[in-house]
DNA sequence: AGTTTTGATGAAGACTTAATGAAGATTCTT
DNA sequence: AAGAATCTTCATTAAGTCTTCATCAAAACT
């Protein structure tokens, strides 16, 4: 599932976005406000930023400034202003991605979400991972066996065979685990990585692979 | 150099777009109709096209579903028809991956050329630096290697690399390693660029890539 | 050259974060 | 409601990291 952070402070447009755009099984974050989509842009995976830029508390091109230092995610610029010169600031200067002005129609943009979301992923599904997913059967073939795992065992690990190769912070697996906010410790992370690590060295002994990223979080390596 | 096809029949448009990339440094040919433009395209490389729905002999939609036949480049569709069913189409049942109405101006034309590009080439890095960023392992690469290194180095190191050849001061380099402010001392800065230098000399002992500016602070010399 | 300032270096100790094992709490099943 | 499985918390241990300090080396200044 992939995540769609979406600032916008008109109550009425963000939700018809995220209506359609969760309809289209998109995972959709609504922030009113720049300060806290950065806030949770920076614990977060977010997969593509649907940003206004009049913000009632800083400027889009502000927002788009920081979100860039950390990482390289198609941005789509959603502007009242029809002016050139912000779209080519945006654009080129900044790093966005595409460009829609108001009045927007939502399925308009979903069909630019889906163009840049296309460009991004060209799923790379090569054969030879030692991981594999038997959806059907809610289980992960680890060199071909099929492992018992938890329901939360099965969440964490089933995403991190999905996005192999990148780090996950424990607030995002945290966030998949259970569908609505749920106050407990964070640190119940690092006892799931523990007993899905046991498992897999149940059937290989020799090797690690979940990575510790100190700070961060966790990743699977292939 | 890279290769932009026009497929445009007002001359007049097509000519200024020509004009602009090319003193932009594209490479950029101009057809005023469909069959030419997928005849060029089936024997040459092609880095994006610029496509004008309206054309004479062929729809421009006709023309993105033979392109697609053969690649994946990214295809900016050019419409004068602001309707919003037409740019859905393009956009979501053909995979075109961004759209500008007429009335044009060239310089935004230009812009979506760069953000497209960009997109689908992030690897070109001009002066061919032996340091880049993997965002999503958190690791910095240096000589096509992912170095391990501690939070605060990775902070130190990656800002390092996305402003090289310039001097940051010790006090702001200490300001990217914490949130909040810390009282502690400036020469702290100094122990992680040794631990940084000793890791790059253990890829590369004969070059010094960290410059020390006396009084001041540090440099990365790409 | 001699003095002063600034940076490099290596190592020790303080501190932070993660792994571990086990116990208590919760949920699900029967 | 009892029992089993699972999830979460907790205390402890282990590992990794940050900061400081003392010492040495290099550069700048007189």
């Amino acid at each position: 599932m992939q995540t769609i952070l979406i600032v916008e402070d008109d109550k009425t447009i963000a939700e018809s976005i995220c209506f359609i755009l969760e309809k289209d099984s998109f995972n959709c974050k609504w922030f009113d406000n720049g300060a806290d989509a950065i806030e949770f842009h920076k614990d977060n995976e977010v997969d593509l930023i649907l940003l206004d830029v009049g913000l009632p508390d800083m400027s889009g091109f502000d927002l788009l400034r920081k979100v860039r230092e950390k990482s390289n995610i198609p941005v789509i610029i959603i502007s009242a202003r029809d002016d050139e010169s912000d779209q080519v600031l945006g654009l080129e200067g900044l790093g966005a991605n595409a460009y829609v002005t108001k009045p927007l129609s939502p399925r308009l943009v979903v069909a630019h979400v889906r163009a840049q979301l296309r460009m991004v992923k060209p799923e790379v599904k090569s054969g030879d991972s030692k991981f594999s997913i038997n959806h059907a059967m809610q289980r992960v073939v680890f060199l071909n066996q099929e492992l018992t795992l938890t329901p939360a065992e099965y969440k964490i690990l089933s995403h991190l065979v999905k996005n192999p190769n990148r780090v996950h912070s424990r607030e995002y697996l945290m966030s998949i685990i259970w569908d609505r906010p749920h106050g407990s410790d964070i640190k119940t992370i690092n006892t799931h990585i523990k007993s899905i690590r046991k498992r897999l060295h149940e059937l290989d002994e020799d090797n690690e692979y979940i990575e510790t990223h100190r700070g961060i979080g966790y990743s699977l390596i292939e």
